[in-house]
DNA sequence: TTCATTTATTGAACTTGTTCAATGTTTTCT
DNA sequence: AGAAAACATTGAACAAGTTCAATAAATGAA
């Protein structure tokens, strides 16, 4: 049941007793996301922070000449939300959407602070939860600054293959930093190797 | 006084009462940097999380070719870490290196364990700073791969003008991600306008 | 102050990646 | 199943950025 990734998810990053474990996961609600679907739009108020249970999300912005970039990817066992709209409460400048049929398990603002106030470990939770991510986020900027895109492709592809099989070029391109033009180029070259 | 600095810094991100706040900054060790000195080296397991007190450090990788490239530099009131080594006690991936007389105050890693039991807001603090991080991170992130390197280089300076006014053309390059030569004709370009 | 070292500038040739357009393929909708 | 829409591929012309090399300027150490 999906309930019990969210707990699987939580007791890797901190230990909880059992009654805090239930107090928290059952302060999430479960939500469909069709695929298309938009769970947030930029310009909105991120309202969520969201755990996935199934499917497969993008986190994207629009830039100025309406071209998308992908800031990542959120497939079974990721978490996704705009971390500064949804902890400020300000306008959200990422958009979420499904890009298959998805469910995942929500948590609304005001439950959250209040969990913080209620339970400490969830603060430490999400302490450790935000350093992992800012790891990865280092290691992917490191990356972008050091690699070529054949390279950042590659890379993609042996470190996410369950993500990377989900994806179109498109989806993918934007992420790499790249034209999908491009992306196909690549493709063509290392297909034959 | 650089611990009012410490101080200042803290509650602006989280309330603590006056005891709690001495008990935190008492933690902190003042430390000296003479310029191009190394206050972490690439490979070694980091024993410090540091707030800068005075001059500038950058931190940066090597990358498998031997070029370098910096996540970020950190000037008076910023923080410096790897905290991937630092919070795992594992081999760092980045170097820190004073690039101009500096000073910063350090804190353990034990003593930053024992804090996070003793003062459960300490727990909070680090939360929120690390959100802010990442949150600025992303942000970067999003104009790495939106953004030409003369736009990228126009924001540093207009956003980091502090920074900026230190550095020499190989340290910003490295930064931006493009070669120096490339920054020095960008320059050229803009300065005339 | 001088000499050595590091840093900055510039140009030419090259590589990586983009753009646009045309065509083919796959998916989706009814 | 058939039509429309979305996606993928390819090539040609172009733009952005790199590399190498030569030279100038700034900085640092004795």
């Amino acid at each position: 049941m999906s309930l019990d990734l969210l707990k699987q998810n939580i007791t890797k990053n901190v230990q909880l007793n059992d009654s805090d474990l239930e107090t928290f996961s059952n302060a999430f609600y479960p939500k469909t996301i069709a695929k298309k679907q938009f769970l947030l739009k930029q310009g909105e108020i991120c309202k969520f922070e969201g755990f996935v249970t199934k499917g497969c999300f993008r986190v994207f912005t629009l830039d100025s000449q309406g071209k998308e970039h992908v800031l990542y990817f959120a497939i079974k066992d990721w978490w996704i939300t705009d971390i500064d709209s949804f902890t400020n409460q300000n306008k959200s400048i990422l958009s979420i959407q499904a890009i298959e049929d998805s469910e995942a398990l929500l948590i609304t603002h005001e439950n959250k602070e209040q969990l913080y106030q209620q339970i400490p470990s969830i603060e430490k939770l999400f302490r450790i939860m935000t350093q992992k991510t800012l790891v990865s986020l280092q290691r992917r900027m490191i990356s972008n600054l050091s690699q070529t895109a054949d390279d950042r492709y590659l890379n993609f592809i042996t470190k996410y293959p369950q993500i990377a099989q989900k994806l179109t070029n498109l989806q993918l391109a934007s992420y790499l930093g790249i034209s999908h033009e491009f992306l196909s180029k690549i493709r063509s070259k290392t297909v034959s190797k």
